[in-house]
DNA sequence: CTCCTTGTTTTGACATTCAAAATATTGATA
DNA sequence: TATCAATATTTTGAATGTCAAAACAAGGAG
């Protein structure tokens, strides 16, 4: 490991080490106070084009269907989410996100926006090509990796979105 | 957010996801299969050079002592860490890695540097500046947003290591 | 109509976390 | 020295997040 990995790996620790801890205390000072970090994280899975059904969000957030049932019991209680069988196939429940919810929804991605917008603004056109292709390339790596452990798990096929 | 920020931001938060799973992954079929990625943070937390106290070490990872001691509870039963009471002070806890301790620490750091060489041995040079300034600035932004929390809470210093 | 399949919920278990109460020890002081 | 406040830790009770497996409900093929 030379200097150059070192510092990354540095830089990497440093940034999950803090995220977490950022984001949650963001949430909690926020208007939104009675979410946490995991919830937001299923409103994601949700998204704002709503009207997908349990298994497929599930899927996207790359948990259980029961873990999801008690997670949406619980941001229906709180408002977030509307929850309704469908009509056609009444084995099915479709989730939407509420007006409360898309407004979160909208609040945290602007937390996003901030960051990617800080990043990408001191970038010139050339640069901007080659900070896509990194990123690109360390995506398709890591998505390999975890391919493999998919791979020797079948049975769990989480396709994060 | 323009098309090309949006792409970047689907590309980091498809990173940051699947960077977590692998490591999760990684853990649970390794040689120490018996330890989760909370438990690993833990063992990073007392560090090689052991013989910090119990609110030290609770400190340094942003949880309160009750938590600790929970999770010690079990790491010495699985046989990861000692502890001991001061000698001096017989209210102080003392814990240290134990030799199988050591030795997952050690694992997981290489797990940590490998994946490091991985991620970056297919970038060329214009690559490897780009994902250094990125994950800078990246780093720089999660402080600040982190720093402003703490600033808002004096009591709970979390110095992280 | 029966049975298999599919989508969801429920249940039981465990990990992680906090706040607050309980415990043990120290050190200062009346 | 006996007492008491402060300090370090553990214990307790509660919430959240998670899974696997069982239970339930509905659809669809014969």
């Amino acid at each position: 490991m030379n200097d150059y990995e070192k510092t990354i790996n540095d830089l990497l620790l440093d940034i999950y080490d803090k995220i977490l801890v950022t984001e949650e205390k963001a949430l909690s000072r926020g208007i939104f106070k009675d979410i946490s970090v995991a919830e937001m994280h299923t409103l994601e899975g949700i998204g704002l084009y709503g009207n997908r059904t349990m298994s497929e969000t599930a899927t996207t957030l790359g948990i259980t269907t029961g873990t999801l049932t008690v997670a949406i019991e619980r941001l229906v209680r709180k408002g977030y989410v509307d929850r309704r069988r469908d009509t056609e196939d009444r084995r099915v429940v479709r989730i939407e996100l509420t007006k409360k919810g898309k407004l979160a929804y909208r609040m945290h991605n602007k937390f996003h926006n901030l960051l990617v917008d800080r990043l990408v603004s001191p970038l010139d056109e050339p640069q901007r090509d080659v900070l896509m292709q990194t990123l690109a390339c360390i995506a398709e790596f890591i998505t390999d990796q975890y391919q493999r452990y998919i791979a020797e798990n079948p049975e769990e096929e989480h396709k994060h979105a």
